[in-house]
RNA sequence: GGUCUGAUGGCCGAGUGGCUAGGCAGAGGUCUGCAAAACCUCGUACAGCGGUUCGAAUCCGCUUCAGACCUCCA
């Protein structure tokens, strides 16, 4: 069966058929987080994105490379001289060291990302571990003639890319706008263009970040590091460079214009950006101080959140919307989002219940034909979830003997199942551990006593066990035979 | 101001020239000692106004509204 994987570029502003350069090998570069500051719900849509990405080529059969790096250098408050690095800033708030503050809020997000089943990617460059990569970067780009230096600072110029280059194709702007639209901003002297942006910056005295260059110890500009380190691990050119929406300009568009400059030609065939999550209909972000960290999430306690929501709640519900399409945070939709998964792994769960039967009444081929169509048209998994959805009926109905399955069948909906839900979606099930397993037939004793009072219609007695379950959050279910039950 | 998106039923959210998206909530029913769950049935939505078409929520134009980017942001 051939499921060929269509991807929206950004750059062709179309999908396009997936080809890699080099199959079956994959290099996939995604931009991650700057690590300041707690990770909050807008860093989970990316996350969460790109790695169901990285599971759906893989199940394809891709072999991935895939990169994610960390900023913890670099990053400046604004663009104007007077910038100041965001880790060194915070880290004279609050008296650290720049790294730990760093180390700090990288396992903050290694946390935050193992709890929403977010694979660890190939590779996790530090910005502040390829210093000499970015220098020998800026060393090509002012050897081609692309950039300047001007008071101890390498700027990048715009005006002599724009000579054989087009600087704005990836946000589509033109650069005549870009020219009149750009503010005055203070302390550009060192700039000969107001378009130019720094690649390296000569550190002002109290700047504790800094390192030796040819032009000055410093630190290098920010959207230098996604360059130099894409094109250490995945070459000069490679298939797939992802990020949130909001840097694609100038972030990455400051990327094409460097790699471009410093090769002579861009390095990435698909560019893919994830959209935001807004709050009440405005972007969650950490300037406009609406966002919501995870760890918040995950316990409830954030004045806006009525409940706390489990990671794979916050998974799911970012899962049922389309990565290129906004999706609004609400408490509404948060709870449906809760219930709908609730009662997709329930179905899950239902399945290695189900007796087979001599022949079928279903056919297992719509689950893989219809989800996995969904997922290669540009990782639709709000219609592969929708197809589940459907099966989850089809599952409870064949439990309840209203269909009919074969073996092979059973096994092949459990397998397809399986596949697309945990390996794919990447939700998983809470309770698997030998505790719960020891739990599990604990329960199952307790019902044999209460299937024996019911046998002698002794009510009281099966009504107590229910009621005291229910007490310690185990719901029984009935069924015409026996009983089910649950942890609430 | 420039560039670009979007406006779908009570809520969230897919789709896209003619064919049920799905979830949550709601109503009725089946099953059951009762309950819960499950299953079945039900709402006939696509901002407004024009146009193209045999036919438009889907294409085109205009209007209104919202959002993103243009400054750090996922």
């Amino acid at each position: 069966m051939e499921n060929k994987l269509s991807v929206y570029n950004s750059l062709s502003r179309k999908k396009e058929a997936f080809e890699p350069i080099n199959p079956p090998h994959v290099g996939l570069y995604v931009c991650g987080p700057t690590v300041y500051g707690d990770p909050h719900l807008g860093h989970a849509r990316p996350a969460i994105t790109f790695d169901l990405l990285f599971r759906y080529l893989k199940h394809l059969g891709y072999k991935v490379r895939y990169v994610r790096n960390i900023t913890d250098v670099g990053h400046l408050e604004n663009d104007a001289d007077q910038g100041e690095d965001k880790i060194a800033k915070k880290a004279r708030v609050e008296q650290l060291e720049p790294m730990e503050v760093a180390q700090y809020y990288i396992n903050r997000y290694h946390d935050a990302m193992k709890e929403l089943n977010v694979l660890p990617p190939s590779i996790e460059p530090h910005a502040s571990g390829h210093i000499i990569e970015q220098i020998e970067l800026v060393k090509q780009i002012l050897d081609n003639g692309y950039a300047y230096e001007s008071n101890g600072s390498v700027y990048f110029d715009v005006e002599k890319y724009n000579e054989k280059h087009r600087y704005g194709k990836l946000s589509g702007r033109v650069s005549d706008d870009l020219l009149q639209n750009t503010r005055e901003l203070d302390g550009q002297g060192d700039k000969r263009g107001p378009r130019d942006f720094a690649l390296w910056k000569k550190a002002s005295p109290e700047h504790i970040m800094r390192w030796n260059s040819p032009w000055s110890a410093g630190f290098p500009g920010w959207h230098l590091e996604c360059s130099a380190m894409s094109a250490k691990y995945l070459g000069r050119r490679f298939d797939i460079h992802g990020g949130g929406m909001d840097l694609l300009f100038p972030h990455h568009e400051c990327e094409i214009a460097q790699s471009t400059a410093a090769q002579g030609a861009e390095s990435v065939n698909y560019w893919m950006h994830n959209n935001m999550i807004t709050i009440n209909g405005q972007k969650m972000g950490k300037s406009l101080g609406n966002f919501i960290t995870l760890e918040e999430l995950f316990t409830g306690t954030h004045k806006l959140l009525h409940q706390a929501y489990s990671p794979m709640t916050i998974r799911f519900f970012i899962l049922q919307a389309h990565y290129r399409s906004t999706l609004d945070f609400s408490n509404e939709a948060l709870q449906a989002a809760e219930k709908g998964l609730d009662r997709l792994m329930k179905a899950v769960n239902t399945l290695s219940k189900i007796a087979p039967a001599e022949t079928s009444t279903v056919d297992v081929a719509d689950l893989e034909t219809r989800s996995l169509e969904a997922m290669s048209d540009d990782l639709n998994s709000p219609i592969a979830i929708s197809v589940l959805f459907d099966w989850v009926r089809i599952i409870n109905q064949l439990y309840e003997g209203e269909q009919k399955i074969s073996a092979a069948d059973l096994e092949r909906l459990k397998t397809a199942v399986h596949s697309m839900v945990f390996d794919i979606l990447g939700l998983k099930d809470g309770a698997s551990s030998d505790q719960s397993q020891m739990l599990g037939s604990v329960v199952e004793m307790v019902l044999q006593v209460r299937a024996e009072a019911k046998k002698n219609k002794d009510w009281a007695t099966s009504d107590l066990i229910r009621d005291r379950l229910a007490q310690i959050g185990i719901t029984v279910k009935d069924r015409k035979d026996g009983s089910d039950w649950e942890i609430s």
